[in-house]
DNA sequence: CGAATAGTGTCTTTCAGACACTATAAC
DNA sequence: GTTATAGTGTCTGAAAGACACTATTCG
């Protein structure tokens, strides 16, 4: 504390979007590519500074969303992710970032991409493993998201968020499969998926495939919180060190 | 949007501190009461603004801790929580606060402060019952915070910060009890919890009640995240609401 | 001895994991 | 019929919940 006429700092306030999908049994994030500096032509999350210092910052983070992607607002999972405010992230100044998860379900188009050079879907994996060159500290902020989608997976409804409006029990198995990075018994999550009352409801029955037995179509039931929660059989590795 | 040499909006940034603790067996957070305007005279969870724009948000974080206790920063468990930026949730402008919580063990004084007029711990469910006048939206942030101990209990090795250095399975489980808010088991708590290899480790054996046999000490162990996991009974209420 | 707290053993029920089997479609 | 996917039944082992019992201190 000073008795100096002190005034507080100033910082920019930018939202940035992890947008998760599913593409071919595969876990996808939407990355913009930068048209320009810094990072010029590198790889991007999707957002961008406040619009307005009046500007919500949740409500800035669903007109991002919108303007990157077609999706409907109220179908949509959109959550706070956290804060990325390192002094140095960006060259230009002090700016911090508040990042949002949001979880879209497959869609046929690659993008509807408004704002960015060009935009497109990116294996999660691929994203990961530093192959791509990615602006800032995104890629930090996508591994984050990607953590905390594989935590709500256990806890939450948040696996329908992947699918459709209507869903077959197999389509759900692989979004935990995708997510988790593991394989899945159908038998025994059948089981359990059906006896966790409210999480999915029936919804008719259609063709899905091809070929085979035609599946039941459930939608997203009212549970919102799993109890008990779907179990991850084994975290990647288990923690110890010290 | 405009087309006019558009700059983005800039944002004061604060970070305000959750800090919870154990006293008499029941939670606690720490609170200051504000010694001016605005909400002058209600109750705040301590915390400001950044020193300078080029300050690390986690060293402001860990700054305002220290200076609210004396506690060791080694030792002590420190998170992000999230960020509260609605427009107008500060009078004075556009501030953006991003909450911590920590974890504090139990202390004997009940705060050495420095900064507010006077600070002290103050119980949880009396605070978040709104009995308490509380500045902002600092209420909201503390139920976060308290929900985000919960949750962490279960997968975390987290419920030893509550404790001091050593201690005993009956002081870990009033942990447990306290932030659930349930009782358990003492039989079967003993049980889990020295299967769940790494979680604590044997430290002696000491007098800690006046009469009854002696409990043995232990330290936290190496491992901070629990598989499988603390099982917390049942939700408060399961959620079903659409 | 009794009172009080610490800690162990055991039974039962529930549930995850493994896997054999049946069901319904296209061809 | 064969092939392919959907869905059910059953066994087994591990672990949670309930609770009787023993252990060690103080007075």
């Amino acid at each position: 504390m000073t008795d100096d006429p002190w005034v507080p700092p100033v910082v920019l306030l930018a939202v940035d979007l992890v947008i998760l999908t599913l593409r071919d049994s595969r876990l996808h994030v939407l990355l913009v590519r930068r048209g320009v500096d810094p990072y010029k032509d590198a790889f991007a999350l999707p957002g961008g500074f406040l619009n307005h210092a009046g500007e919500d910052i949740t409500a800035a983070a669903h007109r991002e969303l919108s303007e990157e992607t077609d999706l409907d607002v109220e179908t949509l999972s959109l959550e706070q992710l956290g804060v990325y405010g390192d002094p140095g992230r960006d060259p230009r100044g002090r700016v911090v970032s508040v990042a949002y998860l949001a979880i879209a379900p497959s869609l046929p188009e690659p993008t509807a991409g408004t704002d960015a050079a060009d935009a497109g879907w990116q294996p999660a994996d691929h994203v990961l493993s530093g192959d791509l060159q990615l602006a800032f500290d995104h890629r930090r902020i996508i591994a984050d998201g990607v953590e905390r989608a594989r935590v709500k997976l256990e806890h939450s409804a948040l696996a329908t968020a992947f699918c459709g409006p209507t869903f077959t029990i197999t389509e759900l198995q692989n979004v935990y499969e995708a997510v988790w990075g593991i394989r899945l018994d159908p038998r025994n999550f059948y089981r359990k998926v059906q006896k966790t009352e409210g999480f999915i409801v029936p919804a008719g029955t259609a063709r899905k495939a091809v070929t085979g037995r035609p599946a039941r179509l459930y939608r997203a039931g009212p549970r919102t919180v799993l109890y008990p929660p779907m179990i991850r059989p084994a975290p990647v590795s288990i923690e110890g060190g010290e």
